[in-house]
DNA sequence: CGTATTTGACCTGCGC
DNA sequence: GCGCAGGTCAAATACG
């Protein structure tokens, strides 16, 4: 595993999510939890993890420094490895996935593209020298950025947060495009892409940029699992993306309302109430999580 | 009417 | 220097 890798999980959307699948990732996969993790840094829980590394994957946990680390240091390099043994139903890890797709395509240049943005375009075109160098010094304060990639129909799938589209591009080589999503909190610089794989387009490849430095909005289309569990600290980014949460919480009676996107199936995955799943479940998100809201 | 999305233009870096 | 591709902006448009 390259130093490069990022989390990137694959798992069947929105009805045929799997916790069996989900619990029985690849080796390539658990050996990149150690370095990397979401991008929520703010809202993660290291025991649960764990505990979850422990019993599912016989882990060793990682330290709380790793875990509380910006998951992507590593992404201050070019990632050149390519996305490989990309499956459906399993997960793969990688470089950021749109450097899969495109490898090469966000190596420093992007990066640098968007300081300068964010400075100001007038600002820019008057003192182009002087930033280069500047940008050269802030080149490694990249902000942290993790891919995952979904089985999804729809393309921008709810993780809790508000984004608002900014753009979208064409892809090379690709006849899907990818958009640029921002958060639309206040001072909160998150951005997140989302493109289709070029390999199985049934796969959404979401890449997000940046932590968020709020609580998740409670608020959004209702009451979400995916809040409740952003806003309760529950959420472990390495081991669980917004999505997995979501639909696991769904599994578990949560979440119903809002996610209209969500075709949850509960039925088909009641089994996990009995199964070890919850059990594993249960150690991730605590035990007042799993109580019906009223 | 406020907010979100669309979309063409623009900017930047890189390779040739 | 030029063309290409990625990323962003912002006016126009759509929507609730």
């Amino acid at each position: 595993m390259s130093n490069e890798t990022k989390d990137l999980y694959n798992y069947q959307y929105p009805s045929s999510f799997s916790l069996y699948e989900m619990m029985n990732l690849p080796s390539s996969a658990q050996s990149s939890y150690g370095n990397n993790g979401f991008d929520h840094g703010l809202h993660s829980s290291p025991g649960a993890y764990d505990s979850l590394l422990q019993k599912t994957f016989g882990l060793s946990p990682p330290s709380s420094e790793v875990f509380n680390s910006s998951i992507d240091h590593e992404s201050n390099r070019c990632a050149t490895n390519d996305v490989t043994g990309e499956t459906p139903t399993r997960v793969s890890t990688s470089s950021s996935s749109s450097e899969a797709d495109h490898p090469g395509e966000d190596c420093g240049k992007s990066q640098r593209k968007r300081e300068l943005a964010e400075d100001g375009r007038e600002e820019n075109r008057s003192s182009k020298t002087v930033n280069k160098t500047k940008k050269k010094e802030e080149k490694k304060e990249r902000e942290p950025r993790v891919s995952f990639m979904t089985k999804s129909e729809v393309d921008h799938l709810e993780d809790g947060y508000r984004w608002r589209k900014y753009g979208q591009k064409a892809v090379k080589n690709s006849p899907y495009p990818r958009s640029y999503y921002r958060c639309t909190t206040q001072k909160c610089n998150v951005k997140k892409r989302v493109e289709r794989s070029l390999q199985d387009p049934t796969v959404v490849i979401t890449t997000y940029e940046g932590q968020h430095n709020h609580p998740i909005p409670t608020n959004l289309r209702g009451s979400s699992a995916a809040a409740a569990m952003y806003s309760a600290n529950f959420m472990n980014p390495r081991s669980l993306t917004h999505d997995m949460f979501r639909t696991a919480a769904l599994d578990y009676g949560y979440g119903q309302s809002g996610y209209g996107n969500v075709n949850a199936n509960p039925s088909s995955h009641q089994e996990y109430r009995q199964g070890s799943e919850y059990e594993l479940l249960k150690d991730i998100f605590p035990s007042n999580f799993f109580k019906q809201e009223p």
